[in-house]
DNA sequence: TGTACATCAGTGAACGCGCGTTCACTGATGTAC
DNA sequence: TGTACATCAGTGAACGCGCGTTCACTGATGTAC
């Protein structure tokens, strides 16, 4: 679509980080990554269809990489979260968590809602969860674990931002009253 | 596929049925409503892929139809739960709405994730959230309102559901202990 | 300095596929007279 | 009682489309000698 000329000799790897972006763009205009189409990807880059092949497998492996990139920011912006009290943390990270989701729901949606092309994948969505479980703990006695408390607040999260997406004429009360109404259960033993 | 003898006169709209059955049962085999075909909801009632349109405009026409019907089913469901205390009465909706969806999560996705296609389907999940909500009420004092603490109930267990069938193989802890983390923030006064 | 050659970044053209949808048709069944 | 006809439930065949993927090719750029 856009004229676009070759990159230079050695330079070759710029066009699979402008296909990446591409398929991330693309992927906020489309229901779920497999409804994103490789010759849409092509024409988004300016390229055409055959030239993905000269750096992804298949359509799954672009799918996979996209995940990796969206995956490294999801952790960097929830490991950038300031900490005054361990409370005041685990509440940032939850609002800075939900403001990405919501920010880029369709490639949030591929990072939690498609099928899992790789094992890679797995991993990347367990050390994001990490940092919310470490979060959780932080708040606790040393001795309480945390993990199915962190697990559910994940979920509940996950809940709140996809409904959002998926139901946006829906009469949302604000994003921090829902998170101050499960975040409690999360910190504290119940009774 | 399936030899099929046409209707008798007059029994016709029994294929409409059939056809909002067979779509049913192939939600369950597929990534979404985007992702069934009609031709392949045709194929599994044994008929041409023109029948369809006997008795319904188009696609998302078959859709709708499919989410009537699932609706009807999810709200006769939650609608029956026994009620001994109020707060007994809320945590089986819980139970009873989770079990629903991990049931049937392709026709649960349907109703929840896909695109909204008609103005009654929105009715629909209005009205199921007005079953939370009722339940929700009676757990409190009678001056509460509890609208934005249903709300944020629903949208737990939503995601509670949705990340299970998305991510089956995490180690994920017994539904009820994630409901029972969850549910005491959404029946009181938060401190 | 000149030139043959390898390599790199990418394209032209085509493949077979399943899709949603449309048009014209069929054959059985009930109904009017 | 017989028969012409309307209606009903469905089908045969085709349309144009965008898709993922493959094969053979091109033209510019750097390198060896």
């Amino acid at each position: 679509m856009t004229t676009r000329q070759p990159n230079r000799r050695g330079q070759g790897d710029q066009l699979r980080a402008e296909l990446v972006d591409a398929a991330s763009g693309l992927l906020e205009q489309v229901d779920g990554a497999e409804a994103l189409s490789l010759r849409a990807v092509a024409r988004a880059a300016g390229v055409a269809p055959q030239s993905v092949y000269l750096h992804f497998a298949d359509k799954p492996a672009l799918i996979a990489a996209v995940c990796e990139a969206r995956f490294a920011d999801l952790h960097t912006t929830l490991d950038a979260t300031p900490s005054a009290t361990p409370r005041a943390r685990l509440r940032a990270m939850c609002l800075a968590y939900c403001d990405y989701a919501l920010a880029n729901p369709g490639q949030y949606r591929v990072l939690f809602s498609g099928p899992i092309e790789s094992p890679d994948r797995a991993q990347h969505g367990v050390a994001t969860l990490g940092l919310l479980l470490d979060a959780v703990r932080a708040c606790d006695k040393p001795t309480a674990s945390g993990g199915a408390r962190a697990i559910a607040l994940w979920a509940a999260l996950h809940g709140i931002v996809t409904l959002r997406r998926d139901r946006p004429d829906f009469p949302w009360p604000p994003l921090a009253e829902l998170i101050d109404t499960l975040l409690p259960g999360t910190i504290e033993r119940r009774r």
